[in-house]
DNA sequence: TGAGAATTGTTATTAATTTGACATTCTTTT
DNA sequence: AAAAGAATGTCAAATTAATAACAATTCTCA
């Protein structure tokens, strides 16, 4: 729509931005200037007037930003002005968990379901979403709209998982299997890869000796 | 010891080399290439080149890279040739899917204990693992050697576990709350920020229209 | 054993990202 | 209402990261 070629880089900051603004809100407060953000959020206040004019002229000269303002503009760029149906594959203790965390809801993503091939699982309600067979997630997914599907199953169902998304209607999958998806070109995949993150601790806890 | 100005950028690949690394090991190839090596991690082979030559010269000329030597070169980088003690703080679903994952212990990730100030789950045991309560929790790590700890409380707990374990020998925190801990410097921080990570979903969902 | 092919280590180049500088604009205060 | 102060938007410079190029070395196969 607006934005040109926001780099990668750019986007990963965002959601920080997000995060500290609604604290600032939560706060009361109601104008902070790029200097003050930078004291608090880390990041330099040149890199946060850069940041922020990628998408346009948020803020005001002589005064600073409307917190409220740029909050909300925030939201937008994040696609956060809508809802999105979500399922989980994988009922186990990470699945439970994402279902559990009720500020994925608030945000607007949508659990509907939760799916898995585990027969101890089936019937069980979470948060009041219930645990289905696998064998109905093609049809569930579609004709619900489901547009993201978390990945919790082990790394060896991860990729078959994928495949039988690959035939649905769903746009993105957010995979916390230890494996990098193969899917098509038009599937956004987004990453949690757990152990690569722990190893870069133990990289640095080596380093700081 | 050797390396001197390594960037964040490229130790944070380190983890995916491992990984990719591994499962040539598990399907016995001995040998492989910078070029055939990039073609199925996805990093330019000039890249990888550059990479590894930061941590010597492991390959040769001609040749390539010995698939195990090379394995086993960046687990002694990542500081994967010994074991750490760790603990979990809070014994929700996902400290419990942490607990449960077993392999951050073949890793060298020695679970010692889980803790909660939530009397519900003491004494719950996860994979041989206790859950005590968070009375006892100073003691535990500095006579344990506790190295590590995950921080897995809700978003208004986690400071204040943060702000324990700067008491403490620990030195080193894998968060999970949505929230950067002020910690002093001497403490390794990494955070995964699940929140920041989905909203990444949404905004790419919104760009892919 | 020797010529040709393969592949690294490393330097050079290009691209991307971050930081710095400052003119312009708006706010605030007197 | 005007002058001083504050803070943005944006351009330029500096830094960092990624890619390309290639000489040097080793392997392979006749």
């Amino acid at each position: 729509m607006k934005d040109k070629n926001i780099s990668v880089a750019v986007i990963r900051r965002l959601p920080k931005y997000h995060r500290y603004l609604k604290e600032l809100l939560d706060k009361d407060i109601r104008r902070i200037s790029s200097k003050e953000l930078s004291s608090i959020i880390g990041f330099t206040a040149s890199q946060i007037r850069q940041d922020l004019n990628n998408f346009g002229g948020f803020g005001q000269q002589g005064y600073g930003y409307n917190v409220e303002d740029l909050y909300s503009e925030i939201s937008k760029i994040l696609g956060l002005t809508r809802k999105y149906n979500v399922v989980i594959v994988g009922a186990g203790n990470l699945g439970q968990a994402l279902a559990n965390y009720t500020s994925f809801g608030r945000l607007g993503f949508d659990l509907k379901a939760m799916f898995d091939i585990n027969p101890k699982f089936m019937g069980l309600k979470i948060n009041d979403v219930e645990v289905l067979d696998m064998d109905k997630f093609e049809s569930f997914v579609n004709e619900n709209d489901v547009e993201i599907v978390y990945i919790c199953t082990s790394r060896a169902g991860a990729q078959d998982v994928a495949d039988r998304i690959q035939k649905t209607n769903v746009k993105a999958i957010w995979n916390f299997a230890p494996i990098d998806l193969k899917v098509k070109e038009d599937i956004i995949v987004e990453n949690v890869h757990l152990i690569d993150n722990l190893l870069t601790v133990s990289y640095f806890l080596k380093e700081n000796l």
